[in-house]
RNA sequence: GUUCCAGUAGCUCAGCUGGAUAGAGCAACGGCCUUCUAAGCCGUCGGUCGGGGGUUCGAAUCCCUCCUGGGACGCCA
């Protein structure tokens, strides 16, 4: 257990609390305990609260005689101010002193690795982000599953996994046949080398266009696609190609994004393992025929049938969900496989993660799915066919354009303005992106994508470019020594607060594979740095050398807290702004 | 039709897996730059937590039901 001496906690207050009460309650585990103790909505109530109502029944007692009785026999302990027994709750008012001095030289003595953990103790965890489509542009419908999965890919890093990142690419299926055909009729070579998505784009609704009137060139697109997959060398080489063009400007995306993944491999990577699969399936007897077409039958599970092979023989996103699934086990030896898609393919995914149960998988259940909510734009759905999209790279280069113009105006000064613009312009879009619950739709709006003002990703930018401020100015400081007992204002003690629930945050976000929490924790931090920065006066002629002192080390603490929280989801923490 | 998800302030959303008087931001209005970056801070206004039942000492949170909106539902992914 942690040391609880000289108010040294490590950090660990709820489980520190629960061991300190356990001991006087007969047959109430520590855990359970450390489970049911909250904060206080509000400080006047203390710092930690142990509710007694579900002690009260196993206890045969009154919750208020529970929290009367520890109250009474608490005795002294130098962490702890006072304890008051106050309708059923047992609330604990921490000694403000200890308290923060605890907390800060933790967050100061860890460094970039406060708030991490070694939970997964180096096992994987495989995330199925961003995978876009090859040949259709990269937009903001794609940005989420992008930013998203790679919180998630930082998260469980930062928690002691090894986090496998796999771009899992839609670079196969029937629109390569579609795209052949609207290239051979109506492309060209030297405006695809110089339009690259745009125009494979182009020629895409194009052939829906053209299609609508004359259906013999589905039939066209569909014989081309037959082609690519039987290896034909014209189809082969302008698959190629497309797939070249797209990658190209996938990657200026993620440079700006600063995503990295470990594995690129896509549809057409299994294109050669999925026969493996249907044999194994036929041979566990799950396939059934039915009007010439392979599927499995999950009607007992409540499931319309999992379709494996169309009556032409070809394969089915099921097969190759399948297939990847099978290999990344044997390839990862992953703990959990997680795919952070729209909620749209949650019957998708539930029904192929059966037919891996049905194999006799027992590790089915480490499949899970992180849906997200849809973007819409003013309420009319996304369409890469209709046209009706927003372009990632005119969103990103919106946002840095009006960085730059917010820079000139208010920092003029600045040297690197070009990169500063950067981070906080594509700071705020993936931040925005990021705030809400995964759940969620978004009705996507230029105002709020460009709003840089309240809980916005600048907004905490700014708090920690003017806590760096702070730092600069004050030159060497020399935090070891502080005397950290001393912040006991309201506003530091808010500040100690927040900083001491980042770690707990870190690890509901895992839990619950919710960035969002990463993201709200940001905005409340900046939030009670805001109020500590306004009331808490630092380099003023009259502030006391021990309590700047003291207060530096503060300011220093909630820069590695935002740092490391930015960080998290995938936003840059500039010292100036 | 079957099934999944969402419904909290005028708007956008939190609400820590059932706890204390439901919280932020935006918008509106009123204050705060001779003092550490005003991309900021403070204040005012604003709520039958979609409706109705139920479980519980206690429900925005769990269950049932209805309403509204959205998604999915065999040969696209």
């Amino acid at each position: 257990m942690p040391q609880s001496g000289k108010g040294l906690i490590r950090m660990n207050y709820k489980l520190w609390l629960a061991e300190q009460t356990a001991s006087k309650l007969e047959g109430v585990s520590v855990e359970a305990l450390a489970e049911w103790i909250e904060y206080p909505p509000n400080p006047q109530m203390g710092d930690l609260s142990l509710p007694c109502f579900k002690l009260s029944k196993q206890l045969r007692k009154a919750p208020q005689a529970i929290a009367e009785e520890l109250q009474q026999g608490w005795g002294e302990h130098p962490a702890v101010e006072r304890v008051e027994a106050v309708a059923g709750y047992l609330n604990v008012f921490l000694n403000k002193a200890s308290f923060a001095a605890d907390v800060v030289s933790e967050v100061l003595a860890q460094g970039e690795r406060f708030g991490s953990q070694n939970i997964g103790e180096g096992r994987s965890v495989v995330i199925d982000f961003s995978s876009p489509n090859i040949a259709k542009s990269f937009h903001i419908g794609h940005l989420r599953s992008t930013v998203i999965g790679r919180a998630l890919y930082n998260i469980f890093k930062f928690l002691g996994y090894n986090s496998v990142g796999v771009n899992h690419l839609g670079d196969w299926g029937t629109q390569f046949g579609k795209l052949i055909v609207a290239y051979k009729l109506w492309g060209d070579e030297a405006a695809v080398e110089a339009g690259g998505i745009d125009e494979l784009q182009r020629l895409y609704v194009k052939f829906h266009d053209e299609a609508d009137v004359k259906p013999e060139l589905e039939d066209e697109a569909r014989a081309w696609f037959v082609k690519l997959e039987q290896g034909d060398e014209e189809a082969h080489k302008l698959w190629r190609w497309f797939v070249e063009i797209s990658l190209k400007e996938f990657h200026k995306m993620y440079d700006l994004l600063g995503v990295k993944f470990d594995s690129y491999a896509g549809e057409s990577f299994y294109n050669d393992k999925m026969a493996a699969v249907l044999e194994e399936l036929k041979t566990k007897q799950l396939l059934e025929e039915d009007d010439g077409a392979l599927l499995v039958k999950l009607e007992d599970y409540n499931m319309p049938p999992a379709l494996m092979v169309k009556k032409d023989g070809g394969t089915l996103y099921h097969t190759r969900d399948v297939t990847a699934a099978i290999y990344r086990k044997h390839t990862y030896d992953f703990e959990k496989a997680v795919y952070v898609t729209d909620a749209g393919q949650s019957l998708h995914f539930q029904q192929w993660f059966k037919v891996i149960e049905l194999m006799g998988y027992d590790w089915a259940k480490q499949l899970v799915h992180v849906p997200f909510g849809k973007v819409s734009l003013e309420g009319a759905k996304l369409s890469t066919r209709k046209g009706n999209v927003i372009n990632l790279e005119e969103l990103l280069t919106k946002a840095i354009e009006k960085t730059r113009e917010i820079i000139e105006e208010k920092n003029p000064e600045l040297e690197n303005k070009e990169e500063v613009a950067r981070q906080v312009g594509v700071g705020a879009v993936v931040f925005n992106d990021l705030s809400n619950n995964r759940i969620k739709d978004i009705v996507f709006s230029w105002d709020e994508a460009l709003n840089f003002e309240g809980e916005t990703g600048p907004y905490v930018q700014y708090a920690h470019a003017r806590a760096c401020s702070i730092l600069r100015r004050a030159g060497a400081v020399d935090t070891a020594s502080a005397k950290l007992e001393l912040l006991t204002e309201p506003a530091e003690q808010g500040l100690v607060r927040e900083l001491h629930l980042f770690k707990e945050r870190v690890v509901q976000a895992m839990d619950k594979l919710e960035p969002s929490i990463i993201s709200r924790y940001l905005i409340d931090l900046a939030q009670v740095f805001n109020r500590f920065y306004k009331e808490c006066p630092i380099l003023k002629a009259d502030v006391n050398a021990d309590v700047q002192a003291a207060r530096l080390a503060l300011t220093k603490a909630t820069t590695v807290a935002l740092t490391n929280g930015l960080a998290l989801i995938g936003l840059d923490a500039p010292e100036k702004m």
